[in-house]
DNA sequence: TTGCGGTTTTTGTGATCACAAACGAAGCAT
DNA sequence: ATGCTTCGTTTGTGATCACAAAAACCGCAA
């Protein structure tokens, strides 16, 4: 949940290792952005602002609709049709109120059609930012329960089997830029 | 240089601390991309391939006009004139031919601006791009010795008095990417 | 009940060590 | 000369420890 501590001692005793893997792991995590470091030294998961929620939105609508541009002229039926399997596996944790699930396959959706646009830098920044929105979507994402898979998903898929770049440039920015403003609290 | 390797215990003997704090720091810093991590766990500053330079610049592109865009509703005066101050500064550096003063008098140019964006995750993203470019910026602005300031810097600054946005937005991604053309190899 | 000292426990930090894997150099064979 | 093997050295990893700072706890007083 945000705003819950960690302790290296803790961490490293659920992984049955010692302090010294656990806090590799969490400094690199803070790095990342992906965990909170007090100033005396403590880790956290962060509670984000809303506006720190919105800056984060404002970076995936501007990195993600360029991968998915990049990974267009790439995507072939092969892709198209893994994409397809995703989203259905997207729609059964929607129906089965699988917060935790919904969220990794939402993100297995984006990533795989990323992949294809042969641009590591930006994927990894893209993932980033997924990172450090992770505990706010995890805890807002199980209070609100959905019953319907995410629309825009089926855009992205017929503006990739069309060809459309511009098309899917905005189904993607939807799709993000939707998704996070039920995040706004 | 790009390539260059580095030990845990060279590092923790130029800073006369253990390799535990030398450690920690290296992984931070590949966290960030800033250095690359082999297989075998050795770390070295890294060799960019011209994809990678070229991706990270348009990662730039696409995060410093927003940043510049932005600052722009609260650049005053003063800061204004402190951007001068550091643009002369830059010119100095080039003038004496210090390719590190100049890259670091340079981003410190752009970070001031962008600090008056309020947009600390996506000053951050900024940052880390810097940071990855980081070796080759030097390895290849010290090889080329160049006669002239950087010329859209002035076109920021007029962009900047006039209030001018979408001015500002093309003379910050102006100032990017033909920065960066240099460095394609 | 609430606020405040003082004590105890928890926690991160940095150092050191043993160990295994990877590297590099020297020697040998072709 | 070149490629391969071998052996000594370097290097990262994970564990453990001492220490200091911070947090949590407890009891007491207003």
């Amino acid at each position: 949940m945000p705003g819950a501590s960690l302790t290296l001692r803790g961490i490293g005793k659920q992984f049955d290792v010692s302090m010294t893997p656990a806090r590799e792991a969490v400094r690199r995590l803070v790095a990342e952005g992906a965990l909170f470091l007090s100033s005396s030294g403590r880790v956290s998961t962060p509670e984000l602002s809303n506006e720190r929620i919105e800056e984060l939105a404002a970076l995936r609508a501007m990195l993600e609709p360029e991968l998915a541009s990049r990974a267009l002229p790439r995507a072939h039926f092969a892709l198209i049709e893994r994409l397809e399997t995703i989203n259905q596996a997207v729609s059964q944790m929607v129906a089965r109120h699988d917060a935790i699930g919904y969220i990794r396959m939402n993100l297995e959706f984006h990533r795989t059609l990323y992949l294809r646009a042969q641009a590591p830098a930006m994927l990894m920044m893209t993932e980033t930012v997924w990172l450090q929105m992770g505990p706010t979507m995890r805890a807002l994402y199980g209070r609100l329960n959905r019953k319907e898979p995410p629309p825009h998903h089926r855009l992205i898929l017929s503006a990739l089997k069309a060809g459309d770049e511009p098309g899917l440039r905005l189904a993607v920015r939807a799709d993000v830029t939707q998704g996070l403003r039920l995040l706004r609290g």
